[in-house]
DNA sequence: CCAATCACG
DNA sequence: ACGTACGTGATTGGT
């Protein structure tokens, strides 16, 4: 039999502080429960045990150990975060069969020992001992193996202990370690050991002459070199005091009977319920727990029975639908097919079809054109590109899963049904196919979610923004953008050559050859071996970045070629290599918007990401030379004006920024004349650099030291430009103090549009974090709301264009800009429409919306 | 698989 | 005393 003892305190700790605070989305915060059950998983699969024991540190109150936790909590207190963890992990660690072992006077190491000795005792038994505490090494013997937790190089590394692993480590017997730290002290613990006498002295003594107990038999006698030998004198009873300190009690007064430790049946349904609540899904399924349903009574289980149709005639089914005008379904696509189709119009009969494009192409074309039967699907965009890659033209698509999550909260990190389920507890019925049940569950699911929808007034965000837009994105994929891949392959082969000289040069002046792409071995060239005085460290050595190099090349020429080098890698390997190998054979590249990524609202950009083509270099914007309209074609392309101070115009309800704006003026120069209080014509340009880095900062949620760092001056001066600012827009400043203020109230940062972002930092006790939470409280209303404008806005020029019948289409939005592609006879309509539909789209801002626009065969041209 | 870097708004 | 601006994605090296 074998026992998993784990020391509770020490694990949770790591975990805690191993992972970025996660929490639900009501805020209570799960980390360290999530990264304890992934350790505690990781050992039972490591060491298949019968039992599992967790032990918790339980301290009396008594005086000396009063003193005690003061001290530890002086060093590093238990944070409010952690510690409301606790009792929810112990509870958990229960419900799954654990036995949870705390015991008032002691600590969490004095139960590991006492079960240690048990198990020592019982020859049926061994004891594998977890915990990220050295001290619990001392326990390791023929029967205890100390599986220690501990970071090497950054990354968590378990060391496994038997005696011979000590041995080799600390060339003594675990019993041994006991009397090193006796000697050594330990100023964590609190445990003073021999004043003078450091780890090797004490190593050295111990492995010499085994114990503390000889060493002071005969103290004249050892051969000790005479320092060490008065301070070992002066510090005996020291010594005494520490090793009774240090030793572990075994003698714990806790259930000796080891059969009581092992595992317990689990309590599936407070397992599932509790993880559940902790929306932590994925570890019900690596506790191999029961699928969800278990949550739910025996009534309700067995009150609906879901019937699986594979085999149905079509005609009827088409039939069917039409009757009941709704239906919820899930597709599979695979190479431009749908090979698996589950559908369903009641939540209790599943139709489910494999191969079904291949097999029935007109019942899936005619099903999907039905406008009397009301689509409710998983992933509209999906849908909409299958239907405009074949032709088909998807009617009545009346909601959608994913976005209907996305909108109830953009920070989820997955938008499937069962995950959706969980979280909305509506239940899964037991099915042999998960996915039939999770079809089965749509209607309900649905149901659940859109009413929160009502409740939370975001039917409009959903309705009229996501949901149309998909259908917008789903376009956008499939018609891609026009590539000059010739010339994106003749670039790079100029740069590679660019490259090769430049990396020779920096290799002539440093004197031996390295891989310039390592900022490892970058920094120990520079700052190691070349001396150059280093400004910046990170986690894993020097900084390299772009920031610290501009610094330092005015003194060292080198480290301008250096820039140089990581300016042309980049745009070789990212731009002109990744692009090539995306081109597809219409010589298009079609990018993957997705639509429930970011938790601002706005879209973001995969394979290739289009959203980060180079601009604003000179060398970089080359780049866009390479993106084309197709033959006879040319490129719109509109771009906002200040979206976002605009948008914080509007929502601060600021004055002077809405008078600024509506009348015309630079904002930047506006803004310059305001912190500098000066008339507009005085400003210099400096001026107003600093202005629009002040403008960005406010936008971003601001700190005087990094906009010093920005603009570089002072932070003082920083600060005082910041003040200035909101001096004169007093309801921007307004507004950051408000907005900060409510989001705290509701738990969430919200736009116009009734997009929200929950934010459980606001109510950290960690100072960092919850400024950090501040920031984003300022911030996320303005890059939201721009977001859901520009998306609304995409929605009606998308309209536009197809109800006038026009060839011209939208092809990429990038945050502020929309390009469309135009036969050139549409180009001037299509440019007037983009302008309209941009600057008319929100009617109801104080601050009128301004599109730029631009044309050109390349995207180079047309943005200018 | 993560950290560092750098491209964009 | 400490850390230090919002939101993304791709590439590279290194463990």
């Amino acid at each position: 039999m074998k026992l998993l003892v784990l020391d509770g305190n020490s694990i949770i700790n790591r975990a805690f502080y191993g992972i970025k605070l996660l929490t639900t989305k009501d805020g209570r915060f799960t980390n360290g429960i999530y990264g304890f059950m992934t350790i505690l998983l990781r050992l039972r699969d490591e060491c298949n045990p019968d039992g599992i024991v967790v032990a918790f540190d339980l301290k009396k109150p008594t005086f000396r150990h009063e003193m005690y936790s003061e001290y530890k909590a002086g060093r590093k207190g238990m944070p409010d975060e952690l510690a409301q963890q606790m009792p929810v992990l112990k509870e958990l660690l229960k419900a799954i069969g654990c036995t949870v072992l705390e015991k008032e006077g002691f600590e969490a190491d004095d139960i590991l020992g006492t079960l240690s000795h048990l198990c020592c005792e019982d020859s049926g038994f061994e004891c594998v001992i977890a915990t990220g505490d050295r001290d619990s090494l001392q326990l390791v013997n023929e029967e205890t193996t100390v599986f220690l937790a501990s970071t090497k190089m950054g990354r968590p590394v378990t060391v496994h202990y038997t005696p011979d692993r000590v041995l080799e480590d600390y060339s003594v017997t675990p019993k041994q370690l006991i009397d090193i730290k006796a000697l050594m002290g330990d100023s964590s613990d609190n445990i003073p050991g021999v004043a003078g006498v450091g780890q090797k002295t004490a190593i050295d003594l111990i492995s010499k002459f085994g114990n503390i107990d000889y060493i002071y038999e005969h103290l004249d006698e050892l051969e000790i070199k005479s320092g060490v030998r008065e301070k070992l004198r002066n510090g005996k009873d020291s010594a005494y005091l520490s090793r009774t300190l240090g030793t572990i009690c075994c003698e714990v007064p806790i259930e000796t009977d080891l059969q009581s430790y092992l595992m317990k049946t689990p309590d599936t349904f407070a397992a599932t319920s509790l993880l559940t609540s902790l929306e932590m899904f994925s570890m019900i399924e690596k506790l191999n727990l029961p699928a969800a349903e278990m949550r739910f009574s025996e009534e309700e289980i067995q009150e609906k029975q879901i019937a699986l149709i594979e085999e149905y005639d079509l005609d009827s089914l088409l039939q069917t639908l039409k009757q009941s005008g709704e239906v919820w379904f899930d597709c599979e696509y695979e190479s431009g097919y749908i090979v698996e189709l589950l559908l369903t119009v009641d939540g209790e009969t599943v139709y489910k079809t494999a191969c079904a494009s291949l097999m029935f192409p007109t019942f899936i074309k005619s099903f999907l054109e039905d406008a009397d039967v009301k689509k409710n699907v998983t992933d509209s965009k999906s849908l909409y590109a299958y239907a405009v890659r074949n032709g088909i033209n998807v009617c009545s698509v009346n909601n959608d899963l994913m976005l209907t999550g996305y909108v109830l909260n953009p920070s989820a990190n997955s938008y499937s049904v069962d995950r959706l389920a969980q979280e909305y507890s509506v239940m899964l019925q037991k099915s042999d196919n998960e996915k039939v049940s999770a079809v089965a569950a749509m209607p309900k699911l649905f149901e659940t979610m859109l009413a929160k929808i009502k409740e939370n007034g975001q039917e409009e965000l959903l309705y009229d923004i996501e949901i149309p837009l998909a259908a917008v994105l789903a376009d956008m994929e499939v018609y891609g953008f026009r590539v000059d891949s010739e010339g994106i392959e003749i670039f790079g082969s100029e740069l590679e050559e660019q490259i090769n000289s430049v990396k020779e040069s920096v290799f002539d002046e440093i004197g031996f050859e390295f891989n310039l792409n390592s900022p490892k071995q970058l920094g120990e060239a520079l700052f190691e071996k070349m001396g150059i005085p280093a400004k910046k460290k990170t986690k894993s050595g020097y900084s390299t970045n772009a920031e610290v190099l501009q610094s330092l090349a005015y003194d060292y020429p080198v480290v301008s070629k250096i820039l140089e080098y990581r300016t042309l890698s980049k745009l070789k390997s990212t731009y002109c290599d990744g692009l090539l190998k995306v081109v597809l054979h219409d010589g298009r590249i079609h990018s993957s918007f997705n639509q429930t990524e970011t938790r601002t609202g706005r879209i973001s950009s995969t394979e290739p990401n289009l959203q980060n083509i180079p601009v604003r270099s000179e060398i970089g914007s080359q780049m866009r030379k390479f993106f084309k309209a197709r033959e006879g074609g040319v490129l719109v392309d509109a771009d906002y004006s200040q979206i976002e101070l605009r948008v914080l115009a509007d929502i601060a309800d600021d004055p002077v920024m809405i008078k600024a704006f509506n009348d015309g003026d630079d904002i930047h120069t506006i803004t310059a004349s305001q912190v500098f209080s000066m008339p507009a014509e005085m400003v210099t340009p400096l001026m107003r650099s600093r202005a629009k880095a002040v403008n960005f900062g406010i936008v971003y949620g601001i700190g005087a030291f990094s906009l010093s760092k920005d603009i570089g001056v002072t932070v003082r001066e920083a600060d005082s430009y910041i003040k200035g600012y909101l001096d004169h827009y007093s309801g921007v400043a307004r507004y950051m103090e408000q907005v900060v203020a409510e989001s705290k109230e509701s738990g969430y940062a919200k736009t116009t549009y009734g997009r929200r972002r929950y934010l459980p930092e606001l109510s950290s006790s960690n100072g960092n974090l919850r400024a950090f939470g501040e920031r984003v409280a300022r911030n996320m209303p303005i890059q939201g709301t721009a977001a859901d404008i520009i998306k609304l806005a995409m929605v009606r020029v998308h309209k536009r264009l197809k109800d006038e019948g026009m060839k011209a289409r939208l092809i990429l939005q990038v945050h502020d800009e929309l390009i469309v592609e135009a036969p050139e006879n549409e180009a001037e309509k299509a440019a007037k429409i983009l302008k309209y539909e941009m600057e008319n789209v929100a009617p109801k801002m104080k601050v009128g919306l301004l599109a730029d626009v631009g044309m050109g065969t390349t995207w180079y041209e047309a943005k200018r």
